[in-house]
DNA sequence: ATAGGGTTAG
């Protein structure tokens, strides 16, 4: 008989209904504090036909019924509202005494008990000894002819459960092929495959597993789970599936081992819908998932900041009576972080303390990484108050995670007084993260000194110096006006051989935008040659003042475009500043214009019927005042033109969260008072300034013409 | 690492 007739699950439809499943029950004192919308999830209908028609099923909507195969793709928006207008209550379809196919064997798979061995106090020690017996082939054999006692069936498992590396499992699972004592069973392919997985050999577990299938030796769940956890770890997910569904061709069912492992699979290719449909289709089979699945499934709607589906998790926990591990919170911890639900997360920690779980460097990692994103810093320090007074473990992850939310929140007495616990500590001390933390917090704090010594001592120590506290350092140091000891640092990180990125080199280009020395400027743009010298081209072609428009606009483009992404603007900032502080405000506001053009400032400019807002918290001093003088000169032609203007106008400065990022809310007033503009600081709001329609009029009628662009 | 699945840092 065929073995296609188990076919794989991996065939969905899908159907979207709204989520109003009133028989959950939760018990956890979270959802208390969830409202009670409804969700609308997509919920999966899975064809198990293996024939190019799909059956009458019973779950199948009347708009599949209709369709053939081939046009029932997956994820389609359009089918979806399609089933969702045809779909017909699912009793039309129940078909009693077809039971929807199994997917999971609800058996897991059993391990044989191996009996007690008594030489296994020997074989362990040989075994040790060919570990040890150095790392190559011939020393390894040589080794092997002292074996002990000869090599029977548990003889020879015992040692092979012991070897390693890799290497070593498979020169002894070849030569006990060679030796003929015995049949090779299934077992001896699944230890010497888990060794090759540790070693992420994945090609050689796939060259055993086609060896068992020539030699017809049964691939069991463990050998499949084996292969496919293999094949996830080397990112190989295209065969993890492959071998899933190849299982289900040769009529193994995966028990939940193997499910849960390619239900990772999926989650790790952010394909949602498929593991949903999976896991319901598992459900339908019987299945009750356990801890493992749920902190699968936490970890990819985490991973799609997806707060729903995190819910649902909980939910499904909740209704199934799963009580969750410490693993399962620790990533449903990480995933409200990433869902943006601070104080989810926090409930959620309280109600893990409360069912008695102590956590670990992982659940508290996650916590303050959450609290961290949030800026929340008082729970934070009382996080960290808490787990010294509980005892509760540390590791240099997590003081390095505290650190770093220090330094996104300011935080500098906290920092130095962690830095000093690490430095105390036996098991963490600062490392290469530690200390870039510290200078990160030094740096963005302008305290020279305290970075500088921090340099040092990584120098002493032999800290490695990274690109991201070396672009802290310049930047501090730049802002200090301090050149040779920013080239100093700057030369020394490129002997180490660290290739300076694109923030580097921004950070290099406001550098030399604050230069007002010629010589220091010459210095720094020594350094920026080094990392980036379409860069420094650029930079002279715009000093140079005969350099068409035409130009600067070409190499603009090339400039930019072999920049990194989250780098451009800045760079195009600090291009702005240096033009303006060398006093060429035309070629500025020709830098704005293309910055505009090719889309580095996004939403710069918002109107609404009734407000015209100028946004440039984004912008750098230079750039603000840029476009400040490019929106008033418009402002002014509109009132000449006596076009329409709204009743208010406003401009956004921020405040600024960062201690250095304040300055833009004062140049920009005093530039606007240069200018004469009529806009003042709103009282109501800070980092907002605001015109109505008659100042601007009344601003416009007072200007000469040609007074406002200049 | 004693035959298989899940969690930690710009």
């Amino acid at each position: 008989m065929a073995n296609a007739a188990i076919s794989t699950p991996l065939d969905v439809h899908l159907t979207k209904h709204s989520d109003q499943n009133k028989s959950l029950f939760f018990t956890s004192p979270l959802f208390r504090q969830i409202p009670t919308t409804t969700r609308t999830r997509t919920t999966l209908t899975i064809s198990c036909c293996t024939s190019p028609k799909p059956r009458n099923k019973k779950t199948s909507s009347l708009s599949e019924q209709l369709k053939p195969l081939t046009t029932t793709t997956l994820s389609n928006d359009q089918e979806q509202q399609n089933n969702t207008l045809l779909s017909k209550p699912k009793s039309t379809w129940v078909n009693p005494t077809r039971p929807k196919r199994s997917v999971i064997s609800l058996q897991r798979q059993k391990r044989s008990p191996h009996s007690y061995n008594p030489q296994v106090r020997d074989l362990r020690r040989f075994a040790q000894k060919l570990n040890n017996s150095g790392d190559s082939e011939e020393a390894f054999m040589a080794t092997l002819k002292e074996i002990p006692h000869p090599p029977s069936r548990e003889n020879a498992l015992l040692i092979l459960n012991s070897l390693k590396p890799w290497q070593n499992t498979r020169l002894f699972f070849n030569w006990l092929k060679t030796q003929n004592s015995f049949p090779m069973e299934t077992i001896f392919y699944n230890v010497t495959m888990k060794s090759l997985r540790f070693g992420r050999q994945f090609q050689l577990i796939e060259e055993l597993a086609n060896e068992m299938i020539r030699n017809d030796i049964e691939l069991d769940n463990i050998t499949y789970s084996t292969i496919i956890t293999c094949a996830k770890r080397c990112k190989d997910f295209d065969k993890a599936v492959e071998w899933f569904e190849r299982m289900y061709k040769t009529g193994m069912m995966p028990d939940e081992v193997t499910y849960s492992a390619i239900l990772d699979v999926y989650a790790q290719l952010r394909k949602v819908e498929e593991v949903l449909s999976l896991y319901e289709r598992g459900r339908a089979s019987g299945w009750k998932p356990d801890a493992i699945t749920f902190a699968v499934l936490g970890k990819m709607f985490g991973e799609a900041g997806d707060f729903d589906g995190i819910r649902y998790v909980l939910q499904e926990m909740g209704s199934l009576g799963v009580e969750p591990n410490l693993i399962v919170y620790n990533t449903l911890l990480e995933a409200m972080g990433k869902a943006g639900k601070p104080g989810m997360a926090r409930s959620l920690f309280e109600e893990m303390i409360e069912s008695g779980l102590t956590p670990n460097e992982k659940t508290l990692t996650a916590l303050v990484k959450v609290y961290g994103k949030a800026r929340w810093g008082r729970d934070a320090l009382e996080l960290w108050e808490r787990m010294r007074s509980n005892s509760w473990p540390v590791d240099f992850i997590l003081y390095n995670t505290l650190l770093n939310m220090c330094a996104d929140l300011g935080l500098e007495e906290e920092a130095e007084r962690l830095f000093e616990d690490m430095k105390r500590s036996e098991s963490s001390r600062p490392d290469s993260w530690s200390y870039t933390a510290m200078l990160n917090i030094y740096g963005s704090g302008g305290k020279v000194e305290k970075a500088m010594e921090m340099f040092d001592e990584m120098s002493e120590l032999g800290v490695e110096l990274n690109v991201m506290g070396c672009t802290c350092l310049v930047q501090c140091l730049g802002k200090a006006k301090r050149v040779d000891d920013m080239v100093r640092v700057f030369s020394f990180v490129v002997e180490k051989g660290v290739r300076p990125d694109d923030r580097l080199c921004g950070c290099l280009l406001s550098v030399v935008s604050m230069c007002d020395d010629v010589g220091d400027e010459e210095k720094v743009l020594a350094c920026l040659q080094q990392a980036n010298p379409k860069l420094v081209v650029f930079v002279r072609l715009l000093q140079g003042e005969e350099t068409s428009f035409k130009t600067v606009k070409d190499e603009f483009r090339s400039v930019i475009s072999d920049t990194s992404i989250e780098a451009r603007r800045p760079f195009c900032n600090c291009l702005i500043d240096m033009c303006r502080n060398r006093g060429h405000h035309e070629r500025a506001h020709e830098l704005l214009y293309l910055g505009t053009l090719y889309g580095l400032y996004p939403g710069l400019h918002n109107k609404t019927a009734k407000e015209w807002c100028l946004d440039v918290r984004s912008l750098s001093i230079g750039a603000a005042q840029t476009a400040l003088e490019e929106w008033m000169g418009t402002l002014y032609r509109i009132v000449q033109r006596k076009e329409e203007l709204p009743e208010l106008f406003s401009a956004q400065t921020g405040v600024g969260t960062h201690k250095f990022s304040q300055g833009l809310a004062n140049s920009f007033a005093s530039h606007a008072e240069k200018l004469a503009a009529p806009f003042r600081q709103s009282e109501e709001k800070a980092g907002c300034f605001v015109a109505t329609r008659e100042d601007l009029v009344s601003w416009a009628q007072s200007r000469a013409p040609t007074a406002v662009t200049a």
